[in-house]
DNA sequence: ACCTTTTATTTCACTGGTGAAATATGACTT
DNA sequence: AAGTCATATTTCACCAGTGAAATAAAAGGT
């Protein structure tokens, strides 16, 4: 049996042994989280896979790619950090990284002269572009076998359950 | 806007953005894996952080539980290791913790005394009967709004998910 | 001009986890 | 009995990320 198949079945026996001592447990509920930390933890691994060979993690590259997706290739620092959920010292370690392999550079902003503006370099758009499509059919066997309806199915929940995630957030640590 | 519903709604123009330079990317497949990531991320945050005040971690608490629902409530380092996809080296700070704490015991196997076996201690399962319950009602308000169906469908789905994950590991990285 | 605020950065000590190599132990094979 | 294998542990150097505090720089309000 493989991985993940393995450690979910050894999960859903756990939680039904948990269940009948514990009965007020949300059982169904309790079996979700761990499934999505594990499925996730898992498609993150697969991830990661494809980006060693290019000596790049996960953080770095989304950096990248959230700079490359960008209208005018730029950002800030801050920005930066929420939109790749990095805390400010570990985005000036992302960006030290980048910058001094030519992805990127980094330089005061012209309006408002507080502010860092982070830019990918044509080399940084050059180098997404090749890492890219290698990464495709990876992601597309992820989703074998997923109907449309499916997908649509899938995203659906993942957004709600994200809304639920920020309800909580906000009202417990705001 | 709250956190991660801001991050969804850049994510997404971002990966409209992309679709257009390079058509071939799996754009909904891509949007899939972002959400995992990023949902999973916050649940796990959200987790954590009824974790915190007992000085747990997430591979402690979730080490302590697999020794919990274990029928005789007792395992072997490697054992954990795979059920709680943790290397040995950290398998072995996790036990360094959780004996120190009194809430699991290690000692030799009395069958094949090269094993060593790990076993929950009755303080271990007064632990967590007592820091259980309260993360029930937040597990339960993060599926808030789902229906039986949408649970149903969500844990299909993501069993759906790890199988292909499965089969990805294998023949690439087996 | 002065004060406050925003923003970015650096530093430091820390947590959590990895990977490789070395060591120990004892079971299994022959 | 000797050799091989499996298991567990320790150690070491390392990577990734956090949180708090200190510093810098300049915008903006008064």
């Amino acid at each position: 049996m493989a991985r993940l198949t393995n450690c979910i079945t050894m999960m859903d026996e756990g939680i039904g042994r948990m269940s009948q001592i514990v009965p007020q447990m949300p059982a169904a509920e309790a079996r979700l989280c761990r499934l999505m930390l594990m499925v996730s933890t898992s498609l993150e691994e697969e991830l990661e896979f494809k980006l060693k060979p290019h000596k790049l993690n996960h953080s770095e590259f989304l950096t990248l790619m959230i700079l490359y997706s960008r209208p005018d290739g730029s950002s800030t620092p801050g920005e930066l950090c929420e939109f790749a959920t990095q805390g400010a010292t570990n985005m000036t370690r992302i960006a030290n990284a980048l910058v001094k392999r030519g992805l990127i550079t980094r330089g005061a902003s012209e309006e408002d002269r507080r502010r860092v503006l982070i830019r990918i370099t044509p080399a940084g758009r050059r180098f997404v572009l090749k890492m890219l499509p290698p990464m495709f059919p990876r992601v597309a066997t992820m989703f074998a076998g997923f109907s449309d309806n499916d997908k649509r199915n899938l995203s659906r929940l993942l957004r709600k359950l994200a809304h639920n995630l920020d309800q909580l957030s906000e009202t417990s640590h705001p």
